[in-house]
DNA sequence: TCCTTAAATCAATAGACATCAATATTTATA
DNA sequence: TATAAATATTGATGTCTATTGATTTAAGGA
């Protein structure tokens, strides 16, 4: 299942962000069912393979990429290649295209941009950003 | 062991950020040995008892806690947590400090926006952005 | 319809890890 | 030094999941 979209507001930088689950990490103390959700986001991360997977599908020419063509890179069986696809497709990293027998994958950025916008600093500015 | 520190430059945005393991996992295929640090820091959070935490530690007045102090929201037993505790710490994503006989944990929100900042995407603009 | 190719699913196995009871360590105090 | 309190470590256990060979499903071409 695609997780659906919500809007977040950043006060401070009055900057408007999606994400598909929780709020910032530490803007509150977080509920133990947005928890689970955001952690089961960042397990999908959590595996070197699948973040190979990412990489490798965003730096096709075309940004998709077919199973046929992950394999040999990964050094991975093609089951185990079609498994990590899976959890990456199911959690809402990819989208998934059939053209004739191959299985054309792409990644979502918007996906990784709202996880991304889980781990900002509630106050706004990042701490770590010179510029 | 605490990640060392990298510098990056987003060329488009002209934004520097710090980043504790690998470049952005969008802007080229990554390494192995950059796949697998960067998968052992999202591993890290991708427990939701440890994304508890560090939303418990950061929400404090003070900005610390110690273990005493989360056993119970948490409902886990307290070498559950100091488990957990040291497994954050060992990624960077917490500092520890003795008071006598308790040990004060703090948030390092760098850390958080190291691993954001390989969510980014290559383009330099957030897709996501609104505003 | 048969054959080939690509991808997904199934079943089994091995390794990783979250959890807790018991114990050890560290610090403060009497 | 002895005791108490807070935290860390150890050892054991159960669950989850990454992996693969075997099989199945899906699509295209002869």
């Amino acid at each position: 299942m695609l997780p659906s979209i919500s809007i977040f507001v950043n006060i401070v930088s009055m900057k408007t962000f999606t994400f598909d689950c929780c709020p910032p990490l530490l803007l509150k103390h977080l509920k133990s069912s947005d928890a689970e959700q955001l952690a089961a986001m960042f397990r999908v991360l959590g595996e070197p393979s699948r973040l190979q997977l990412l990489s490798l599908i965003a730096s096709q020419p075309t940004g998709a990429a077919c199973v046929c063509e992950l394999i040999e890179p990964l050094g991975l069986s093609q089951p185990t290649v079609s498994h990590h696809l899976k959890v990456l497709f199911d959690a809402g990293f990819l989208t998934k295209e059939r053209r004739g027998t191959w299985m054309y994958y792409r990644v979502v950025p918007q996906t990784l941009e709202a996880l991304c916008a889980t781990l900002e600093s509630p106050a706004g500015e990042s701490l770590s950003e010179i510029a």
